[in-house]
DNA sequence: AATGAATGAGGCTTCATTCAT
DNA sequence: AATGAATGAAGCCTCATTCAT
């Protein structure tokens, strides 16, 4: 289906490359259209508006990443590895796209509060992802029993994005793969000496 | 002083409740002033622009907020208490001004890059009084000693900053302070068991 | 081409005619825009700005009538015959559309410097035929030798606009092209007798 | 009377060089009552309004010139003598004050057309000395009998408006007083040979 | 006479979306 | 399916003037 409407995926990768070149407030449908070499008119025959664009970017590029992180953790044993390999995959994603990286850290943020309130819906997947590996992780006796799940959960996802947005803001210009295993370590056993 | 131009924080407090009620988008300089009961010119008297009411408004609620801090963590010990202090008052700071929370977790942050970048600018002031437990728990023994203090640090602040907003998103429905504790040894001993 | 950009012209036209009514201070970009049948947004398809559309008023109404002036004055043999044509074109252009002589004698002078040293930049190809006039008509001695090419322009552009302006600030009540001979006579003989 | 308030004239001269300045549009009130050392409300004391100051400005330095002017033209004899006393003491009283000339020829050109009429009102002292010297010199034999003297006078000062203006536009580089003896030239015996 | 804080009307321009072709 | 010309709503800010002190 997706081959048979090469200009979808054409669109969302304009609005990518247009909204990471020229923030979220000067990226005009006519820019992202004349980007993504249609006319402004034909934006409209694949997205319901502007807003569609927007959430369809981050279906698409974090949807999938977050479907194919189910299927990955499920060959790992314990939490702390399942936990290691969504914070590796996470920075690996955006480190491997630099306009990604920028549009869904800085920019997508400007949006208002119904569009984020969208993109939060597609961030559950992701965070059903955190608590099952926590419930399991106290289940088999690897995590804290009286753990407060969300709390847990609001922690790692917290502590993630705020590791990647630091590194965004910074120009990218350290390597943030290489800091997986430290944050991991950090949430598993916090920041006091033994 | 502050006597003497009552109508600055007359300004800001209607800002912080427009802008809680209407949403950032939505909160004209005329629906400002029109709150704070002045003319919209006289709005000009007090601020360059929009956006330096934002930043002021910012400056004055989280400023000196940052600033008592950096007073009251010196009447405690160690690093861990330090460090309930700072949550327990961020969390009261915020759970104590529903309007506050909703404009500095959700609001605000539809602003420009450029707003936003000032905003992180105050904030730098709380990052270091971060930076700053952090390293006297290190040379006390008290925290771990290859600790990466960077980005400890980012898991302290994005705990806490996912933790509240989360809480505004769920309409401040339970109650944030009494999640102190639990966040605290979240970030101090980590989600692992034992 | 302008019969493929009707609304270019269109624009113009209605231009002239709001601002020859309302005056300059009083015509904003949307009673152009009423006046020309037109949304206010469609102005902005083919005028940068608000200014933009006063220059392209000038050029258009102006810069054609210095071009085709150009080619008029060749058919002319001595610079007086040349200066006569220049006069009566130039006052019949303004006594025969009325609005237009409004517009660039009164109201388009209320501009900033900016427009108006645009203005001029048009208006120095007017200048130049005069210059060539004036220059021709030394080498062929008509006229003085020893003559200041600038200051007699000076003279001549300085006296045919004197008296429009004159015209029109008298609300057109006397015929301007009759005059045409009388100040073709000034010019070329001065007011001394004999 | 001027003596027992100086403030009015303080602030007519703090007035042109504002406007010398920063030009007609950016010479607000508030920063004329700056530069003249008053408080914005005291203006409203001297002048009735904005408008009036410029009209009072341009009455007290060409009203005055004026004056002077009809009183020093009955010590020449001849029409000649008296134009050119009009013509050189005109462009003494700029080049003598390029603040003035700015002022004059530049920035009140600007204002709205209700200003510009009363402006010239005052002009009108100006034009009937010209009149004067006319129609003298008509009865005098000393200037052509047939003459149109409104067409005259239109000649003689669009013409040394003319000549100053550009010299003010080309940032009064050279020598205005220097020109008088060719302009009077130029009106008196116009530009043919012979 | 002097102050200066407060007022509030007014307009250019952008840009998401539509629809005739 | 595709185009792109046309639409029109919406808001920040300036500054001449007033008036309580």
């Amino acid at each position: 289906m997706k081959q048979k409407r090469p200009k979808y995926m054409q669109i969302i990768d304009a609005a990518v490359e247009v909204i990471a070149e020229n923030g979220y407030h000067q990226s005009q449908v006519s820019k992202i259209a004349k980007q993504a070499g249609v006319a402004d008119g034909t934006i409209y025959l694949y997205f319901k508006n502007k807003e569609d664009i927007l959430i369809s970017l981050f279906k698409e590029k974090m949807g999938q990443f977050i479907e194919r992180m189910e299927e990955d953790i499920k060959e790992k044993a314990t939490a702390k590895e399942k936990l290691a390999l969504v914070i590796s995959k996470h920075f690996s994603l955006l480190a491997g796209d630099h306009n990604l990286a920028i549009v869904t850290q800085l920019e997508l943020r400007q949006s208002n509060l119904e569009l984020r309130q969208k993109i939060n819906e597609i961030l559950k997947g992701y965070l059903n992802i955190l608590d099952g590996i926590l419930t399991e992780g106290i289940q088999s006796g690897e995590i804290k029993e009286g753990l407060d799940v969300r709390l847990a959960r609001q922690m790692i996802f917290g502590t993630i994005d705020e590791t990647v947005t630091t590194w965004v803001m910074n120009d990218q210009k350290y390597d943030l793969v290489a800091l997986s295993n430290s944050v991991l370590e950090l949430l598993v056993s916090g920041i006091h000496n033994k």
